[in-house]
DNA sequence: ATAGGTGCAAATGTTTTGCTGTCAA
DNA sequence: TTGACAGCAAAACATTTGCACCTAT
């Protein structure tokens, strides 16, 4: 049975732990502070001053493979735009791309909850599901027959 | 009575309608597609062919910035990296920009809403929230004591 | 008339990549 | 031994900005 459809197909290949590598998650793993790759490097640095800014990144980006490390994504890409200023949810497809909009009444009792365990002031959220649309779900059942 | 704290202080200033302003807005309020400045910059150069994509950009702040539309972002700033590879939502402080995770249960229930409205598959959600977290807010308190 | 806006191009800042030498397995 | 990985620097990329000219009000 063929299980490629995985998405915690993790590991696998023969990954070498470099002290690189080994340093990186020891740096991420010890801070609860949601750092930028240029942090992580001049932490790292500390301990290797010859890393350089490109291996943080391709480490990052092995630690993310294996499932090791999430990435709050801020950075890279692009923004899009959305010409209804009003709050509502999205929906992006992980197999084409696109974003809908989520028709569905806002959960705006997740406000109080995350004030009550952050004890901060919560003025909004952002919530965007991912999955595969039902076009490229479609698609998918023609193409296994 | 001082508004300054009001988020919604848009408009205000004197703001011009130039044809590429409108024509940006007209093109963000004619489509569902969440497209990106580089796309919106495409189609208004079928309409100006001389618009540059400065333009295009610094519109799209204006715009944002008197709330008639809104930014999804996946771009700009950087990203950011989390050493716990569980999911877990966010709290990011809009005053000094922080992110802390936040202590509180997941609610799959709403992977089950999202693919009702969808009629894709669902296969996780990302909720943030944003406010003014604990620290900022007593600083807050003690300066206007 | 004039402050705000535009086009253009250069600058910025983050992330990626090509290349060559190195090291973990 | 050798293929995955490192360091370095250049490239790529989206986005921002400085400047001189233009235009909506």
């Amino acid at each position: 049975m063929k299980v490629s459809h995985l998405q915690t197909e993790d590991k696998g290949k023969n990954k070498r732990m470099t002290k690189q590598r080994r340093i990186i998650k020891e740096i991420l793993c010890s801070t609860k502070s949601h750092p930028t790759a240029d942090w992580i490097y001049e932490e790292a640095r500390k301990v290797l001053p010859d890393i350089s800014l490109g291996t943080v990144y391709r480490n990052l980006q092995v630690l993310l493979s294996e499932n090791n490390i999430q990435e709050l994504s801020y950075g890279k890409g692009y923004s899009r735009f959305d010409g209804n200023p009003h709050p509502h949810y999205h929906f992006v497809c992980k197999e084409c791309g696109r974003v809908f909009d989520v028709e569905m009444p806002l959960a705006d009792f997740l406000t109080e909850a995350a004030a009550q365990a952050t004890g901060g002031i919560v003025e909004s959220h952002r919530l965007e599901f991912a999955g595969i649309c039902r076009d490229c779900r479609r698609e998918a059942k023609i193409v296994n027959h």
